[in-house]
RNA sequence: GCCGCCUUAGCUCAGUCGGCCAGAGCGAUUCACUCGUAAUGAAUAGGUCAAGGGUUCGAUUCCCUUAGGCGGCUCCA
């Protein structure tokens, strides 16, 4: 999520330390702020490192005075807010051994290892205890460690803490804030008066300069985790909180937090009756009730009508195959675990219980391509049929682990817009620089225009072809992407084993990044499956294969579309656009009139005929979102008109029948994706 | 898969420190009302308190197991 409160949009000043002073005391003597949301907190060095404000350096140097609204600043200000909960949670538990506590995205966690769990209730008792300890202003005092050995016996009672110094040499992430940069440093805690220590942390720092610059917090959650993100090792327990430059940057956060639940797919899916999670069905297995199986049927169509105009070509697929097919593919052999178990078929046994027939092995399909390879190979290919560009709905079935599956966004069952496209090596990177257009076109269509492109790399310890093969993908994949003008993400080594992969990660309505659209191009199943072309000089040739998915899977683009308009969808691809509502009965039939004459052009209306109140009427459909309620009374029906009241509201009046008719036809006929108001719907 | 929390009417949630007929609002149904821009009134129906087992004179309440959900971790072709 983005920040509710941009950073300051004033180049960060800059200061001059002299040798000998204080970085603290440069920033003072410049008249920069020293409290309040852009209170100066850390320096930055020429080299780009963040250092306290007490850091003195040997020579003059020019720095950057990073403020508290600034992203750095607001990380700084986190990583000091775990300290100050790592201190309250040693006071309340003496024995909790301390992981690691870094800022996070938005806020920051430290890890602990505890005799129980904490509850609601230590949080409560937590964040109390933090008050006093941030109240007390006590300062953060950086100190560096003499030896490995020295901090060793430092820390001998933090056994995870002991760990981290020992393979200091290779964390150097930003997860890891313990080590690193070279020497071992603590930070102590300062009582301000006294100066003795209070409490103190293995940590590389930096730090705000006193407690008291922590402005505003809150622990938001206790969760387990892993110890250094390892299954196979112990786990702690982790408390998440966040922290902001001021009051007010912390309460539009949790405001944003609380737009995020309300905007919720779940949530949105029962309210709207669009789609559910039947238990008898299966964790992770989604139904679509009518109004969501409207709205996906016209994503769907528009997509099919998109594609056709594109050039694919519409294959379909069974959902189950023999084995033999995915050991060809080798998913069996690379994701197994991922798929539902097999079912054994058609074994025959003799009386005496031994094997007549042995049978087969049949599994639910994870992936599309081994099927639209088989059609690729069901007859011989010219290279005058390239590219040839197969194009499924493909339901596919993973088995996801039981703690996964989350909403429609993770799912056990799903359909992909998922298309093979064969090319020679000539065709590959016009066709991607072609698709990608096309996909990010398509996405703009469905609202989504905020964009940025990822492009994932070769995991060196899983993967299979040559260094030729990935070498040659990767530069085909990164030119098409350089070219498309957009922001573009190196993802090292997260590509799938058999090829790289540019994916399009789009924004939505409150700044949340999707992985959408994925392009991949593959070597490896053209060769497994032996797929060929003739050229023009009659040699046998291999196709390239570029796998492509737009949405994703629908389901889950579904649920990002419901939350990204929270609900409000287009009126295009709204389930109901329009409502009738009659004043009193005698105006029904005015409005069945204007109705018929919507459903003649494929509008989907209804007139709502209930014994309800006019008022309830409004409240109901507004609370279901429809664009697009039709108000008729007395007037309207002498008049021969209609009045509007759009979802905000806002309300237009006393418009003739046919008018209404035509401008509402045009605004979905254009499938304008913004919610019609009184100002923006027009009646040309 | 792992850790924690949760599961009471179609939905959202009270409640029972182990004890008579388990409550509310919304929704549904019926009746009355016919109304100009976000909730008309009344009545009725609706629950084996997730499922199974245990402890107990007695379990929706305590314990265990299972299923499902939620928040994380790990994973995500």
């Amino acid at each position: 999520m983005s920040q509710p409160q941009p950073a300051a949009l004033a180049p960060a000043p800059s200061v001059v330390v002299r040798a000998g002073t204080t970085a603290g005391a440069a920033v003072r003597e410049a008249g920069l702020p020293g409290k309040g949301p852009d209170a100066i907190v850390v320096v930055r060095d020429p080299d780009g490192r963040l250092r306290d404000l007490s850091w003195s350096p040997d020579s003059d140097v020019t720095v950057e005075a990073v403020a508290a609204d600034t992203e750095d600043g607001r990380s700084v200000i986190r990583h000091s807010c775990a300290h100050v909960l790592a201190q309250a949670v040693q006071q309340q538990f003496p024995e909790a051994k301390l992981g690691i506590g870094p800022p996070v995205r938005d806020g920051f966690y430290y890890d602990f290892d505890v005799e129980r769990p904490f509850t609601p209730e230590d949080l409560q008792a937590l964040e109390k205890r933090m008050k006093q300890i941030i109240k007390g202003a006590q300062r953060f005092s950086r100190r560096v460690v003499e030896s490995v050995d020295a901090a060793k016996q430092e820390l001998a009672a933090e056994p995870y803490k002991l760990e981290l110094v020992d393979i200091k040499s290779d964390v150097d992430t930003s997860e890891v804030m313990e080590v690193g940069g070279g020497e071992l440093t603590v930070y102590d805690n300062l009582d301000p008066r006294s100066g003795d220590q209070v409490w103190g942390d293995l940590c590389r720092g930096p730090h705000v300069p006193t407690t008291k610059h922590i402005p505003a917090f809150k622990l938001t959650r206790v969760a387990a985790a892993y110890w250094r993100g390892n299954e196979k090792n112990p786990q702690l327990q982790r408390i998440y909180g966040t922290a902001w430059e001021s009051q007010e940057a912390l309460d539009a956060h949790l405001e944003k937090i609380a737009e995020a639940e309300r905007r919720d797919h779940r949530r949105l899916g029962a309210e709207l009756d669009l789609f559910s999670f039947p238990d008898e069905i299966g964790s992770g297995l989604a139904v679509f009730h009518p109004k969501g199986g409207i709205i996906r049927q016209e994503l769907e169509d528009y997509s099919r009508r998109r594609h056709v105009e594109a050039g694919y070509e519409f294959v379909y697929s069974p959902h189950i195959t023999k084995g033999a097919l995915f050991e060809t593919s080798k998913h069996l052999e690379w994701y197994k675990d991922g798929m539902f178990p097999g079912m054994h078929l058609d074994a025959e046994l003799n009386v005496d219980g031994t094997v007549r027939k042995p049978g087969q092995d049949y599994y639910l399909k994870p992936m599309n391509c081994p099927f639209h390879n088989l059609i690729y190979r069901s007859r011989g290919r010219s290279y005058r049929e390239l590219p040839l560009r197969l194009f499924e709905f493909g339901s596919v079935y993973r088995y996801e682990k039981s703690g996964v599956v989350h909403g429609l966004t993770r799912v056990r069952g799903m359909t992909q817009d998922d298309a093979h496209i064969y090319v020679t090596r000539e065709q590959l990177l016009p066709e991607i620089r072609s698709l990608l257009a096309f996909v990010l076109d398509l996405l703009r269509d469905y609202g989504l225009d905020d964009f940025y492109l990822e492009l994932s790399t070769r995991n060196d310890e899983k993967y299979v072809g040559t260094d030729e093969q990935w070498a040659e993908a990767t530069a085909i994949l990164r030119e098409a992407a350089e070219s498309s003008g957009l922001e573009l993400v190196l993802d090292p080594g997260g590509a799938a084993f058999y090829a790289p992969k540019i994916s399009v990660q789009a924004k939505d309505a409150l700044g949340r990044t999707w992985q959408m659209s994925t392009i991949q191009i593959d070597f490896q199943l053209p060769d497994l499956f032996n797929l060929e072309y003739t050229a023009s000089d009659g040699s046998r040739q291999q196709p390239y294969m570029i796998h492509r998915a737009l949405f994703g899977s629908i389901e889950r683009f579904f649920g990002v579309l419901t939350e990204h308009y929270a609900g409000a969808f287009p009126a295009w691809l709204s389930p109901v656009q329009a409502v009738g509502i009659p004043i009193a009965e005698d105006h029904v039939e005015h409005l069945q009139q204007i109705a018929k004459s919507l459903r003649a052009k494929g509008i989907r209306v209804d007139v709502d005929t209930s014994d309800d109140r006019m008022q309830k009427k409004i409240r109901n459909h507004t609370l279901q979102k429809v664009p697009f309620l039709l108000v008729a009374g007395a007037k309207d029906v002498e008049a021969g008109s209609v009045s509007f009241r759009f979802r905000d509201g806002s309300q237009v009046n006393g418009i003739p029948v046919d008018r209404a008719v035509d401008a509402i036809h045009h605004w979905i006929q254009r499938r304008e994706n913004t919610s019609p108001t009184a100002e923006t719907f027009t009646l040309d």
